[in-house]
RNA sequence: GCCCUCGUGGUGAAAUUGGUAGACACAACGGACUUAAAAUCCGUGCCUUUUUGGAGUGCCAGUUCGAGUCUGGCCGAGGGCACCA
C-alpha cells in the first residue's frame, strides 16, 4: 500500500484551485451571502503560527458555508503601513515600500501554502495609493461633517530621537529606542470626533448578540458612561473670577465639601501662570505624567489659590480652591469638588493638607460612624446633610439632590463619558499623508480631491531623527492659485487604515470610490470577524466609529455596525528554553530524550532550564516556524493539529508529539480510503449497512453541530471515533453502494478542515460537485437505547431497552432481571422518577 | 482598588445545558509482531481482598429524586481598566 503524498496531493490541488478560479466571488442576489473575515496580517517578514491558527480557524468555517451552498466572501489583504518598516529601513538601508513588498511576497506564498480559500483576485494592501487615496477622500468627507477637527495635545516627545512616541514605546518613562528621558509636549494634532458618538458605540454593543461578552463588557467599560450633575461654586477671589463648575456624580455629598481642586491644565490656570511657584508645581505634575506607574504610585499634590469656593446649598460652607495633580483636563470640568469622606483620592489630599473631613453618609441609619484611613463608597444614609437627611444613598439621595440643584438654577444633570476623541496625527512617514495643507497664516485648508491622492514622497535615506516629512522641502511645498501652501507632514494613525478595509474588499477594483454602495449593501455586515482578543477595544471600536462617521447625514449609507459576528482566538504557545547564561534559546536549539531533563544540541553536557509555557514571541526564542512543519508534514496536517488539541478561543500549547500524531493520523485516514476503494470494488453481495448509516447521519449532526458553536476541537475528536469505527466496520459485510455513500459523506464533512485530502479522496471516486450533507432529526433516532438504572440517585446498571419504553415496561425488567432485581433489595419503593428514553432513579 | 473569565486524571481536553463524569488525543506502563530498533496493533490506569463495592470535577455549605452544570461564601489562576470625580 502507497504512503499519502501529501506534497504532490498538496501541490496539484492548490494548482488547479488557483487555474479554475474556485475561490473567487461575485455579487449573486440569487444566493445568500456569507462574509467570513480574519484580521489581515501586519507584513513583518514571515507568517507565524498566530497566523496559522487565525486563518485556518476562518478558511474552516468559509468551506464549511461554501459547501452549504452560501456565496462566501473570503478575502485577504496587508496592514501595510506602520513603523517597523521604517526601523527596517534605518536599520537596512531598504526603502520601507521595498521591505514591504518583500515580505508581503514571502507572506502570500506561505499562506498559499496552506490551502486557504481565499479569493486572491480581492487582495488589497494598504499602503498602495489605491487604498489609501480612497483614504484621504473619507478624511476630507469628515472633515466636512465636523468629523475631523484640530487641537493641542500632549504627546510623549523624545527630545533625542526628535520624535513622538506611541505609549508602548515609552518604557519606564524612557524611550524605547534611544533612552532618553520622555517629554510631554503640546503639538497641534489632527482628531477624530468619536466621542460624538459615545452614546451610539454604547447602545450599539446591545444588537451585538454574536460577539464575546468579554469584548463588550471591555468596550463598555471604556465607553465608561456615567451620571451625574454639573455643580456651579461661588468664587471669592482677587482674580477677575466668578464661579467655577464641577462635574460629580455624587453631589448628593456637597455638605461634605472640603475642597475644589482643579487640572492645572484648566482655563483659570492663566492667572497664575506669571506666579514661579504655580510653574513649578505644573512642571512637577507633568514630569510625573508618563508613565502608567507613576501616576498609580504618585502622591496627592496640590497648589493652593486664593481663591474661596462656596457650597450652594450652604452659602456659609466656605472652603479652599487647589490646583491638584489628579485632576485630569480631559475628563468632565478639569475641575472636581472634594469629598474627603466618601472619595479615597480626596482623603488622601484632605489628610496631606488638613482640611476637614466631615462624614455625610452612614451605613446603617441609627448607628454611629467614622471615617478613619478609608473613604466609605458604600450604600447607606444622608446625614450632617442639613435637609437631605435621611435620604438613601445611592439613588434616592443623588435623584433627589439633582431635582433641588436644577430648580434652584445651581446645577444640571448631565452624562458623561470617559472615552476620548482619537488623536490620529503620526509624525512618521510610513503611513497615509492626511490631505491637509497650510496657507502663509497657518489656516488649513482641504487638498483639492482632482489633486489626490497626496502621495508620499521617495526618500532615499531616513534619517534618524525627526519627523522625515519635514524635511521633504520639494514636496512639502506647492503653488496653488498663485499662493504658497505647506502640506501637512504628519500622517494617519495606522488604525485609520484598517477602520474601514472590509469595505473595500466588497468593491476592491472600484477607481473613483472607496467602495460601491450596491456591492457593500450586498455583502456587509461582516457575517464573522475572526482575530486576536489584543484588538478588542481600539481596532473594533475604531471600526465602529467608521461606520458611524461614514452613515452619519448621509442618506444611502446605513449601516452602523460592520461585524455581526465576533470570535477570538487565543495564541499559540510554546515552552521557553535558557541556558546556563540566561539567554534565551529557540526549540530547535535544545533537545531532550525523555522530555525532561533538555540539553543543547551543540553541547550536550550544559543543561537547559526549562522556563514556563508562553505565547510565542521572537524575543522569547519560543517560536516554531510554520513554514517548515507544512514542508515536513504538510498544510492538512499542520491544519488538523493547531485545532486539535484546545479549544479556539483558548490558548493552545504547541506540542511536537500532537503535531506528529494529527500526521499519522492523515495516513491512517489514507490507509483507511484505499481499503473502502477496494470494499466498494469487489462485489460481495449483502444488504448490511445499517450500522454505518447510523454512524454516519450522527456524524453529520455532531459535526454540523460543532462547527457552528466553533468547537473545532471536538469535531476532530468525532473524526477520530469515526477512523476508529469505520476501520473495524470495513471488515464486516457492507452493502457497497452503502459504504460508498456514506462514505463520500464523511469525505465532504472533513474537507473544510483537511481540503487537500478530501478533494483528492473525492477525485478518486468522481465526485465534483459537492455539498454539505443534510440529516433530519428522526434519522438520528435509536431503536435501541441505554436506559440507566438509580438507586437513591446513584447508577446502578445500564439496561439495553427498545426506544419509547414505559415506567412500568422498565420496572418488570427490573424485577425479572436477575442482578437488577438484587438491588432492590427487597426493600419497598417509595417513589420513582422516570425519564423518558434516559434514566429511572428509585429511590428506597 | 474596580470589572470580567476560568478551576475536571500525569497533560490538552469532552460531557446532548440539571440526568451514564473523563469521549478523543498526548505522555506513561504492560503485551503482540521483529534478530533488534522504528513503525503498527492490543491492553492497563483512584481506593478496597474478588465483585453488580466505595470515593471522586479547587474548598465549604445550600437547592434537588439527582449537581462538573444552579445559588451563597471562601481559596487559587488568568485577562482588562486604573487618579474618570
Amino acid at each position: 500500500m502507497d504512503r499519502y503524498n501529501f506534497k504532490s496531493v498538496e501541490e496539484k490541488w492548490q494548482k488547479l484551485w488557483k487555474k479554475e478560479k474556485v475561490f473567487s466571488t461575485k455579487l449573486d442576489k440569487t444566493k445568500k451571502k456569507f462574509y467570513c473575515l480574519e484580521m489581515f496580517p501586519y507584513p513583518s517578514g514571515k507568517i507565524h503560527m498566530g497566523h496559522v491558527r487565525n486563518y485556518t480557524i476562518g478558511d474552516v468555517l468559509a468551506r464549511f458555508k461554501t459547501l452549504q451552498g452560501y456565496n462566501v466572501l473570503h478575502p485577504m489583504g496587508w496592514d501595510s503601513f506602520g513603523m517597523p518598516a521604517e526601523n527596517a529601513a534605518r536599520q537596512n538601508n531598504l526603502d520601507p515600500k521595498t521591505w514591504t513588498e518583500l515580505n508581503i511576497k514571502t507572506m502570500r506564498s506561505q499562506l498559499k501554502k496552506l490551502g486557504l480559500s481565499i479569493d486572491w483576485d480581492k487582495e488589497i494592501s494598504t499602503c498602495s495609493e489605491d487604498y489609501y487615496k480612497h483614504q484621504q477622500k473619507f478624511f476630507l468627507e469628515l472633515y466636512d461633517k465636523g468629523l475631523v477637527y484640530r487641537k493641542e495635545n500632549y504627546v510623549n516627545w523624545d527630545p533625542i530621537d526628535e520624535t513622538v512616541l506611541a505609549n508602548e514605546q515609552v518604557v519606564d518613562g524612557k524611550g524605547w529606542r534611544s533612552g532618553a528621558i520622555v517629554e510631554r509636549k503640546k503639538l497641534n494634532q489632527w482628531f477624530f470626533n468619536i466621542s460624538k458618538f459615545s452614546e451610539e458605540l454604547l447602545q450599539g454593543l446591545e444588537t451585538l448578540d454574536q460577539w464575546p461578552n468579554k469584548v463588550k463588557v471591555m468596550q463598555k467599560n471604556w465607553i465608561g458612561k456615567s451620571f451625574g450633575c454639573e455643580v456651579e461654586f461661588k468664587v471669592e477671589s482677587e482674580k477677575p473670577i466668578e464661579s467655577i463648575k464641577c462635574y460629580t456624580t455624587r453631589p448628593d455629598t456637597l455638605f461634605g465639601f472640603s475642597f475644589l481642586a482643579l487640572s492645572v491644565d484648566h482655563p483659570l490656570a492663566k492667572y497664575y501662570e506669571d506666579d514661579r511657584k504655580f510653574q513649578d508645581f505644573r512642571d512637577e505634575c507633568s514630569k510625573s505624567g508618563t508613565t502608567e506607574e507613576s501616576i498609580a504610585s504618585a502622591e496627592k499634590l496640590g497648589f493652593k489659590t486664593d481663591m474661596i469656593a462656596v457650597n450652594p446649598l450652604d452659602k456659609n460652607m466656605k472652603v479652599p480652591v487647589y490646583f491638584a495633580n489628579f485632576v485630569l483636563m480631559d475628563y468632565g470640568l478639569g475641575a472636581v469638588f472634594g469629598c474627603p469622606a466618601h472619595d479615597q483620592r480626596d482623603l488622601d489630599f484632605a489628610k496631606k493638607y488638613n482640611l476637614k473631613i466631615t462624614a455625610v453618609v452612614k451605613p446603617e441609619k441609627d448607628k454611629d460612624f467614622e471615617i478613619n484611613n478609608e473613604a466609605y463608597t458604600g450604600d447607606g444614609f444622608l446625614y450632617n446633610s442639613n435637609f437631605l437627611d435621611g435620604l438613601k444613598v445611592p439613588n434616592e439621595s443623588v435623584v433627589k439632590t439633582i431635582e433641588f440643584l436644577e430648580k434652584n438654577n445651581l446645577g444640571k444633570k448631565k452624562i458623561n463619558y470617559r472615552l476620548k476623541d482619537w488623536g490620529i496625527s503620526r509624525q512618521r512617514y510610513w503611513g497615509c499623508p492626511i490631505p491637509i495643507a497650510y496657507d502663509e497664516n497657518d489656516q488649513p485648508i482641504k487638498i483639492p480631491i482632482e489633486m489626490l491622492p497626496v502621495k508620499l514622497p521617495e526618500i532615499d535615506k531616513l534619517s534618524s531623527t525627526g519627523n522625515p516629512l519635514d524635511t521633504e522641502n520639494e514636496w512639502k511645498y506647492f503653488i496653488l492659485d498663485g499662493k504658497k501652501y505647506r502640506r501637512e507632514t504628519d500622517t494617519l494613525d495606522t488604525f485609520v487604515d484598517s477602520s474601514w478595509y472590509f469595505l473595500r474588499f466588497c468593491s476592491p477594483y472600484n477607481t473613483n470610490h472607496g467602495f460601491t454602495q450596491e456591492e457593500v449593501d450586498y455583502w456587509m455586515p461582516v457575517d464573522q470577524y475572526i482575530g486576536g482578543v489584543e484588538h478588542a477595544i481600539l481596532h473594533l471600536l475604531y471600526s465602529r466609529f467608521f461606520m458611524q462617521a461614514i452613515s452619519h447625514k448621509n442618506e444611502t449609507f446605513k449601516l452602523k455596525e460592520p461585524f455581526n459576528g465576533l470570535f477570538t482566538q487565543g495564541m499559540v504557545c510554546h515552552e521557553t528554553y535558557k541556558d546556563q547564561n540566561n539567554k534565551w534559546l529557540s526549540p530547535e536549539e535544545v533537545s531532550s530524550e525523555d522530555g525532561k531533563k533538555f540539553f543543547k544540541k551543540n553541547n550536550p553536557l550544559e543543561k537547559i532550564i526549562v522556563g514556563p509555557t508562553e505565547s510565542m514571541s521572537k524575543s522569547k526564542k519560543n517560536t516554531i516556524d510554520p513554514e517548515s512543519i507544512i514542508k515536513n508534514y504538510g498544510a492538512d496536517s499542520v491544519r488538523l493539529f493547531i485545532l486539535s488539541d484546545s479549544p479556539p478561543e483558548k490558548d493552545v500549547q504547541w506540542s511536537d508529539q500532537g503535531m506528529l500524531a494529527s500526521f499519522r493520523f492523515v495516513q491512517k485516514l489514507w490507509i483507511l480510503n484505499s481499503k473502502v476503494l477496494e470494499k466498494v470494488r469487489n462485489t460481495d453481495e449483502t444488504n448490511e449497512g445499517e450500522n454505518l448509516t447510523k454512524f454516519t447521519n450522527q456524524l453529520i449532526y455532531k459535526v454540523t453541530q460543532n462547527l457552528e458553536k466553533f468547537h473545532y476541537n471536538v469535531i476532530i475528536a468525532n473524526f477520530y471515533e469515526m477512523y476508529n469505527f469505520l476501520i473495524k466496520e470495513i471488515e464486516k459485510p457492507i452493502k457497497k453502494e452503502i459504504l460508498a455513500e456514506n462514505y463520500k459523506k464523511i469525505l465532504i464533512l472533513m474537507n473544510p478542515f483537511i481540503p487537500h485530502f478530501s478533494a483528492e479522496c473525492l477525485s478518486n471516486i468522481n465526485e465534483e460537485k459537492i455539498n454539505w450533507p443534510s440529516i433530519s432529526k428522526e434519522e438520528l433516532v435509536e431503536e435501541e437505547i441505554n436506559f440507566v438504572v438509580q438507586i437513591n440517585g446513584k447508577k446502578r446498571a445500564i439496561l439495553k431497552v427498545n426506544r419509547g419504553i414505559d415506567e412500568n415496561s422498565i420496572l418488570d425488567k427490573i424485577k425479572l432481571n436477575i442482578g437488577t432485581e438484587k438491588l432492590l433489595h427487597n426493600q419497598k419503593i417509595k417513589k420513582t422518577i422516570f425519564v423518558s428514553n434516559r434514566l429511572i432513579n428509585i429511590i428506597l
